[in-house]
DNA sequence: CTGAAAGCGCTTACAG
DNA sequence: CTGAAAGCGCTTACAG
């Protein structure tokens, strides 16, 4: 490991007795190179095994990294690591190569804002061609428009507040409002609700279908059957249990992303509730999981190939209005008995 | 978004007054400045809205890019993405940025050759300071030695042959056999193999402590209950459904990854059968999934951090022979009737 | 078709 | 403590 300089193209000038110039040109397979010149470079370039430095290459004005970034929360998520694989497809197909970057969260379960400003800072500096970022729900500090003002930014699952910028969304009002509204004609009266963060575009969003689906139902809220800002599928597992231990428990449990879903499938589980726990977000071997699930699901690789698809387009210079992308879910039903039978 | 050009060091330097070596020396924080130039300079720095060109800084000889790469098959095996939690993890705290690529697979479900080397060559164009890489299982083209030659590689999960290197390793000839031998202990003597690629040092690690395991109780292999080279949880289950469906089917199942547990999983839990499903890796809710369930067990993340930690050292400087982790594996058991009762 | 030269935005001895 | 100058490895007009 770590050998010697490595060759530069002043070394493969040397050894094939050209010129810079030309060893560029052949390099960059220009045109009007005599044949058997770029037949001299090449073995030279074999022969000493070069590899454009690209940094140096990105230096003049106009010079593109070749390099997008991904911003996400966690990519323990397989909401996000899905997404990352349909990127990285779609990136490496154009040439693109991915710089992969997490957020993380505060004690609080907030976006930490102070490694966001770096993140948004290590991006720039990096002169990257663009940026695809899960973002926050507000830009408060106004992060996002000090980046999307220097780079094509497309936002995944959310647009925060105050920015304007491309944006591939999930359908979360209308699944969620479909979903509910499945449940309701299953029979369910008494559905709660567990999710997580509130403030989240996300989050608020798939409230409000569920809200939406209930009220045209003319089925009211009950505030105890109501969960939010759980932070992590332990918490949502929690919820769930006192859920059931109430004295007139839900018969069906609505849960706002795919951790809430694990959590709620595991407390189900442990106590052999009868009750169906309903999902926005796929949960693999949701089949398996626990007699009555019924899920929202889409595809995370599909929505992260869009994105890059937007982000693409920006970098070939469509300049256009911020466009919207909605990508459209799909509710899936397991097991046979999603009725109400109490 | 895309602004005019970013502004450069000469900007801050005539904004402040001073040449461009004092802006220099002030953006790297280095001694020797005068209070009151560096406070004239960083008014300016935010003033301009600076912020240092990484690809220039890059050029000079000896400067690190600040970049390490990770090369994985692919993203959405939970595997993979845990394990790039971790690294990011590591490699943000030390004020790196990680490039994320991934390799793919052929029709045939093997590693892309042709898309690794030009991974390979993307990696020393971009001068990555180091590398971590999920190899695949033999360098018969060389190009892991090539690479290795010219940059430190932390490889992750197998040591291809014929490289030598840092390499983080889980215990899978340990894991298997101990694995193999709970279930033995449980009176289980038909036991079915469902497994991943065999030509990949992983896979027949794994199948090697099956063996041994079975070898040492003294029970034979069969036949009929071996199934290799399964390239999908699909193909997995379909090879499970078969073997429910023999005359004398196994009792348990042994299944030496996720994606191969999973695929048992289902066509067990379809077909209702009564058999332990056994594992190689953790399967998310586990415990809610079949009734029997028993797995390996480990942390991916954790094997992430690590990976990452060695390659820092080398990145720090650490010259000596190159390393072997081997993160240590747990057994775990779900449903209270591992016994065979036939 | 090819080469000499300028320049991209930094860092780093070298003077002072 | 500060500045002028060289140079990192490329690309790109400009001549020829």
């Amino acid at each position: 490991m770590g050998a010697g300089r490595p060759p530069t193209m002043r070394d493969v000038a040397e050894h094939a007795g050209v010129s810079i110039s030309t060893v560029s040109r052949v390099v960059n397979a220009e045109k009007y190179v005599d044949a058997a010149t770029r037949e001299r470079v090449e073995a030279s370039v074999a022969a000493l095994g070069f590899l454009r430095n690209e940094s140096a290459r990105t230096l003049r004005p106009g010079q593109r990294t070749a390099t997008i970034a991904l911003v996400v929360e966690d990519l323990t998520n397989p909401f996000s690591a899905e997404l990352a694989h349909g990127v990285e497809e779609v990136a490496a197909a154009a040439g693109y190569v991915v710089l992969l970057l997490s957020t993380g969260r505060d004690a609080l379960g907030d976006r930490d804002e102070v490694r966001e400003k770096e993140i948004v800072g290590e991006l720039l500096s990096r002169r990257v061609d663009g940026v695809l970022m899960i973002p926050g729900a507000d830009d408060a500090s106004g992060r996002y428009a000090a980046l999307a003002e220097r780079a094509p930014v497309v936002f995944v699952d959310r647009l925060p507040r105050g920015v304007k910028g491309d944006v591939v969304l999930l359908d979360n009002v209308g699944g969620s409002r479909r979903l509910t509204r499945r449940l309701l004609e299953r029979g369910h009266r008494r559905i709660a609700y567990v999710g997580g963060d509130r403030g989240s575009g996300t989050g608020s969003k798939r409230y409000s279908g569920f809200r939406a689906a209930l009220k045209a139902a003319g089925v009211p809220e009950h505030r105890e059957l109501l969960h939010f800002a759980q932070h992590s599928s332990d918490e949502a597992r929690l919820a769930t249990q006192d859920l059931l231990a109430l004295a007139d428990p839900p018969t069906a449990i609505f849960c706002d992303n795919n951790r809430m879903t694990v959590g709620a499938l595991l407390a189900v589980h442990r106590a052999r509730a009868d009750v169906v726990v309903a999902g926005f977000d796929t949960v693999e071997l949701a089949e398996v999981l626990v007699d009555r699930v019924a899920l929202v699901t889409y595809d995370p690789v599909d929505v992260g190939r869009q994105a890059a698809g937007l982000l693409l387009e920006r970098l070939d210079g469509v300049d256009v209005a911020p466009r919207r992308i909605t990508v459209p879910v799909e509710l899936a039903e397991f097991g046979d008995r999603q009725q109400v039978h109490r």
